[in-house]
DNA sequence: GGACAATTAGTCAAATTTGATTATTTAATA
DNA sequence: TATTAAATAATCAAATTTGACTAATTGTCC
C-alpha cells in the first residue's frame, strides 16, 4: 500500500498527466525543453519512473497505434494517481533538501594554482555563467507558480556570478603582492 | 591511459590523500564530518571511487595492522596521482555545472493548494531552512580557499530563505482576495 | 525514386549509488 | 566478569542512472 517515494520528480510527471495524457515522447520534449532548466531528468530515467508508478497503479499504459506509425504507449494519470498526488504535494512541500555545489570542490584547492593561472581558469566559468543567464533570460515567462523555478535559478545564477566577481578580483589582490 | 573523469569528488578526495596518506575510515569521518556541507558523499560511494582510483593508479592501497585491530587499507597518493591532480584541477576548475533545484519542483503545484494549506506546509520548509542555515554559522572557520565553499552555502541559504519569504507573503496576499 | 538525414519511440547493458548488514574490537556498566 | 553499547572498517545486494544503441517512419534534396 504505502510505497513511501518522496522523489519530487515523480510528483511533477504525475502532476504534468494530471493535466493532460501523453505518451512518453510527448513527456520527455516537455522534460528536455520548457523545463530543462529546473530538472533533469534524461530519458531513460523518464521511463524508468513511468514504468514504476505504473507497477504501483498510479498511471495506466495503453497502446495506441495513428496512422501506421510504430505503436506507442499512452500514459493516464489513474484515481489512485490523483490520490497520490494530493499525498505526495503535501508531503513534500514542507521538506528543504540541502543542496550541494560539487562543481564548487575544486575551489578548495585554489591555493595550489598561481593566482594567474586561476584567474584565467575561472574565467572561462565566468563565461559559461553569464551564457547560461542569458538563456534564462530568453525564456519566454511561464504562468502560475512555475514562475517560482525560473525566479529561483535567475537569483541563483546571479548569486553564483557575484561570488565568482569576487573570487576573481581577490585573487587579483593576490595577484599583485 | 587518459580514463576522463571530470568528476569533482575524485579531485577531492586526491587533494585529501595529497596532504596526507589515510584509511578509508578517517577519510569517511572527514567527509560526513567537516566537509558534509558542502560535498555528499556518502561511505559506499567514496570507497567505490577509492577503488575506481586505485584501478587507475592514482592511489596505492596498503593494508596495515595497529595492535590487534583488524586490518585496514591505508590509501596513499601515487606520482600518477599527483599528475592526476594537477590535470583535474585544470580540467574541471573552469568548467560550471547548472544546478537544479528539485525539492522545489512541488512549487509548480502551489496552486493546487489552498493558500492557507500552502502556507503552513512551507513555512515547515522555512524552520529547517533556518536551522540549516544556524549550522552553518556554528561552522568554526576554514583556512584557505575551502572558506569559499562555506561562503558559498552561506550565501544559498538567504537566498533560499528570502525567496521562501517572498513565496509566503504572497500567498498571504492570495489569502485574503 | 533513391540516398541520406531527421524525427519518433523507445531499450539495454554497464556504471553508479545506497540502505542495510556484517564482523571485529574496545568501552561502559551492572 | 558477563552483557550491552559504541566505535571501527568495511561489504553487498538491490535500486537507480545513463551513454549508447536499435528500429521504424517521414521528410528532403538530387
Amino acid at each position: 500500500m504505502s510505497e513511501t517515494t518522496t522523489d519530487p520528480r515523480e510528483l511533477l510527471l504525475l502532476g504534468l498527466l494530471r493535466r493532460q495524457e501523453m505518451h512518453g515522447y510527448q513527456l520527455n520534449e516537455f522534460l528536455l525543453g520548457e523545463l530543462s532548466l529546473c530538472a533533469n531528468i534524461k530519458k531513460p530515467t523518464a521511463y524508468y519512473l513511468l514504468k514504476k508508478m505504473a507497477e504501483q497503479g498510479w498511471i495506466a499504459e495503453s497502446v495506441e497505434q495513428e496512422g501506421n506509425r510504430p505503436p506507442r504507449r499512452v500514459y493516464r494519470i489513474t484515481p489512485n494517481g490523483e490520490q497520490a498526488f494530493q499525498q505526495l504535494l503535501r508531503q513534500i512541500l514542507p521538506i528543504y533538501t540541502p543542496t550541494y555545489f560539487e562543481s564548487d570542490l575544486p575551489l578548495a584547492y585554489l591555493d595550489e594554482l598561481p593566482p594567474t593561472e586561476a584567474r584565467h581558469l575561472l574565467k572561462q566559468r565566468y563565461e559559461q555563467l553569464q551564457q547560461a543567464q542569458q538563456a534564462l533570460e530568453q525564456t519566454p515567462p511561464h504562468a502560475g507558480s512555475v514562475q517560482w523555478l525560473i525566479e529561483h535559478q535567475r537569483r541563483h545564477l546571479r548569486l553564483e556570478i557575484e561570488l565568482l566577481e569576487e573570487i576573481l578580483s581577490h585573487l587579483a589582490q593576490e595577484a599583485t603582492i
